[in-house]
DNA sequence: TTGCTTAAGCTACAAATGTAAACTGCTTTT
DNA sequence: AAAAGCAGTTTACATTTGTAGCTTAAGCAA
C-alpha cells in the first residue's frame, strides 16, 4: 500500500485481511471460509469474492498446494501506517501532531495509552 | 458524527465540509461553488449534488436567507476525532497508543511533531 | 418588463462496494 | 466409476460514491 496502490482495502475486506495478517502461515479458503463464517455469518460465495477482490488489488497472493492458499502481500504494518498517513493527510492537513492533539482533547486516549506515550516521548531520541 | 451517525463523509463531500468548516458563517451556494469550481475543476451540478448529499446526511444544514445558506452541523473537531477514533477501532484494535507508536515507528512523524508531543506528554496531566 | 443567470430539485449513469447465487471441474467418498 | 462436495470463476444485483445534466422558478440586469 505504498503511495503507488490506487484502490484501498474496504471494511468487509480487511476482516479477510486481518484473518491472513494474523495467520502464522499462508491459509486455504476452508480456513478463512470457516472463521468469517462464524464470527461474520457471511455466507461462502460472499467470502470468496472478498478474498479475489483483495487478489486482484494485487494486497493478497494465492498460491498453489493443492489447493490455493492466500497469505498477505502488504502487511499489517504496512497498511495501518499507510492508513494512518492517509487520514492525516485527508482531515488533519498533513500535520501528525494535530492528530494526536485531537486524541488528547476529545479524551480518545486511556489512562495506559497516556502512561506509554509519557514513556515513548521521554528520554528516547 | 456521534456513534449515532450511520453514513461516512465520502472524500469528494469532505471538501464541501472544509469549506463550510473554515467559513466564519454560512455560506451561499455561490461562494462554495466559486471555490470548488477552482480548487478542484468540480461543475457546478456535481458541486450542489455533493451539498445536498451533505444536508441528508445532517451533517450541513440549510437556511433560508433569500438564497438558501449553509453551515456545518457537526463540527471540524468532532468530525475528526470521530474519524480517528474510528480509525483506531477498525485497525488498531481500540488501542490508541498502538496509532502512534505506528506513527512514531513508520517515521511519520516529523521533527517538529515529535518536539510538539515531547512537550505535549511532559508535565501535563 | 423581458430576458439572462442560476439556485434548487430531480434525474442519470458508471464505478466501487456489500452481499450472494450459478456454474464448472477437481477430489474425495462410497 | 458414479455421486457428492466444494474450490475457483463468472455473473448478479442493490447501494453508495463520483460526477454531471435537465427543468423549473426566481432574482437581477438591461
Amino acid at each position: 500500500m505504498s503511495d503507488n496502490l490506487a484502490s484501498k482495502i474496504t471494511d468487509s475486506e480487511l476482516e479477510v485481511m486481518k484473518l491472513l495478517w494474523h495467520a502464522s502461515d499462508a491459509l486455504p479458503v476452508t480456513d478463512i471460509r470457516e472463521q468469517l463464517q462464524r464470527s461474520k455469518g457471511w455466507e461462502p460465495a460472499t467470502i470468496k469474492t472478498l478474498i479475489s477482490r483483495l487478489v486482484s488489488k494485487g494486497v493478497a497472493r494465492q498460491e498453489k498446494r493443492n489447493v490455493y492458499y492466500y497469505s498477505p502481500v502488504i502487511s499489517e504494518k504496512e497498511y495501518s501506517s499507510w492508513a494512518t498517513k492517509d487520514l492525516i493527510t485527508r482531515i488533519y492537513n498533513g500535520k501528525a501532531s494535530d492528530l494526536i492533539a485531537s486524541l488528547v482533547s476529545s479524551n480518545g486516549l486511556s489512562k495506559d495509552d497516556i502512561a506509554e506515550l509519557r514513556e515513548m516521548f521521554k528520554v528516547e531520541e
